[in-house]
DNA sequence: TTGAAAGCGCTAACAT
DNA sequence: ATGTTAGCGCTTTCAA
């Protein structure tokens, strides 16, 4: 079946396909008779005009690639654990797409490619989207950057809180990371296990950084005894927590830099027979799903990771609407704590 | 940055734009001498053909177009739960188009809109997708069926078991709930409540089925006793297991059609002071990450969904490839049985 | 085996 | 305010 083109929509209502394209388009120059005139038969032909045909005739594309990394999404596959951070992500890039006549493509990058730059190239010529999202860890790899950069193609590095080209959403990690240690020294504890992610990740290291400095204005001497290396990962989490909890004295609390990690505390302290939070408070960052239905529930950070994809997408749709703006902002949203059961006193 | 075309790849090989379409496309009827001659230019000038241009000159258009509940995707971002499904059935389908050069576009309909006709065939004239794959509830939708037949779009119906046009692609949930009812009855149990999902959902009634002809064949009198109505939310799950586990006697195991509902029922007995599996024990579907990071970890049913996902990508890609091949097929995907700790024999 | 030319559906530039 | 024309980058004829 044939469908409809733009001359049909205007043989039908005796007029230009130029008239027909800028009513579509909301252009100026239309007499105001024509609108309805001009609109009625695109919507009895059920007209609605070919994405790669307005791309050719030098419009925009209409489209919105989201990068990931390859190897994370694989293993993310594989391990079949659900990355809930990238998932909330696409939501709230695709909504915001969506109700702007946009649509959001998730392509697979592989950061560790030598052929990175020449990749990353394909796809944009292949493409040619109006705007590029970037999720960590791409949102801080300076090739990546440097080839966006180089196309003039708009992007959004998200969470990313490095002072770079393009436009950056983000949440400031550290603070958080001091917050919720804030909530801990609030409830009496001084000996507070803390669990890094992994190192590939910049904000592993700016919620390490929150929570030494947290104990540190908190007057606690050596504010690095807790910290223990962890990799975002259960089975990481789990032989950190097993570390922690066999110090003497145990730590009271424990905080995990992902949720993964801060499941694992909980099946540890569970193996060892402690009980959260009596024995042992537990708090953790992302608030994904898993941990709201674990037992207890767990106190956690709350970050609005949808909404902050769907600021990214504006900003780019945006962008390739109004041309000539600023090519580069900085946006900072925030973060709630979310106190639930896995948090409380530490015992005398 | 104007990028390179096919004009400066032929114009630095020194042949005709045709020939380095040929040789980019792999074409028949080039000289051997040609393909690395004509190869190297696009290498250097690191040229990909530009997929509009592509769909423009009534070559394919790379794209396939994977359509999700509007309502189901955006109810999943306000409730942040992570529809485990939809992630894994993503991961799945864009692997195998990245694989063969292909891009995934999530799209969002609206299954409850008077004008969906209209919006769905608004979109394939927007995309002009190679291919599209339908999730439940779409899967089944009668009008989307309608319009992707009318146009002839090949499409694989994910998780559908019905009979209708196109590809399909799914397993067998009333033999799965059977063996899943199966482990429960060699456990001893007799009183087992079931939780359905929501009417919505063809599987709902797939599962239910199963899970009554087990019991039947068991020779359980009144097989429909333990059967309550869930809707695959927390909250329903919650509701229907209070229900239950108020009955007296009391079931000596719950069987939920999500894990959702799962989560829901573990919660519930805790609460009532039931140990899991010792006075109560739990089952369910899918195993999602929330089910296995649960206490217990939970016994379930694993299905293939990325691999799923993927044979339905590769099915309408390889339809794109070679037109006129057979435009329905059925298939049915294995599923595993996987016991974890919330079962366990019931006890005297 | 290779190439020249036409055209896909749309929009930008340039008339009118 | 409207229409005409010339591409966009590619692939398909069809011819050499």
């Amino acid at each position: 079946m044939r469908s409809v083109t733009i001359v049909h929509v205007a043989e039908m209502a005796g007029v230009s396909v130029k008239t027909v394209s800028r009513v579509v388009n909301n252009e100026p120059n239309v007499s105001a008779e024509l609108l309805p005139g001009s609109r009625r038969p695109s919507r009895t032909l059920g007209y609605s005009p070919n994405i790669a045909a307005r791309r050719m005739g030098g419009a925009k594309s209409y489209l919105i690639v989201a990068f990931n990394d390859r190897a994370l999404t694989l293993e993310n596959w594989r391990s079949d654990r659900g990355n809930n951070w990238i998932d909330r992500m696409q939501y709230g890039a695709m909504l915001e797409c969506d109700a702007r006549g946009y649509h959001l493509l998730l392509e697979l990058i592989d950061l560790e490619s030598e052929q990175l730059e020449r990749r990353v190239a394909a796809v944009l010529s292949t493409l040619r989207p109006d705007g590029v999202i970037l999720t960590p860890p791409s949102s801080d790899h300076p090739d990546v950057l440097a080839v966006l950069a180089r196309r003039q193609i708009p992007f959004v590095r998200m969470g990313s809180m490095a002072d770079g080209p393009g436009h950056s959403v983000a949440l400031d990690d550290a603070e958080a990371a001091r917050v919720l240690t804030g909530h801990l020294l609030e409830l009496g504890h001084r000996r507070i296990g803390f669990i890094t992610g992994s190192a590939r990740f910049a904000v592993s290291a700016r919620r390490e950084d929150g929570f030494v400095e947290a104990l540190r204005a908190a007057g606690v001497s050596d504010p690095r005894a807790g910290v223990t290396p962890g990799d975002f990962t259960f089975e990481g989490g789990a032989r950190a927590a097993e570390i922690l909890l066999a110090q003497s004295p145990r730590p009271t609390a424990i905080i995990a830099s992902n949720d993964e990690m801060a499941l694992a505390v909980l099946h540890v302290a569970q193996r060892l027979g402690l009980s959260t939070p009596r024995d042992l408070s537990v708090a953790t960052f992302d608030d994904s799903p898993s941990i709201r239905f674990s037992f207890p529930p767990m106190t956690t950070i709350r970050q609005p990771v949808a909404e902050m994809a769907a600021l990214g997408a504006r900003i780019l749709i945006d962008a390739a609407a109004t041309p000539g703006q600023a090519d580069r902002s900085h946006h900072l949203l925030p973060f709630e704590l979310i106190v639930r059961e896995s948090t409380g006193p530490v015992q005398a």
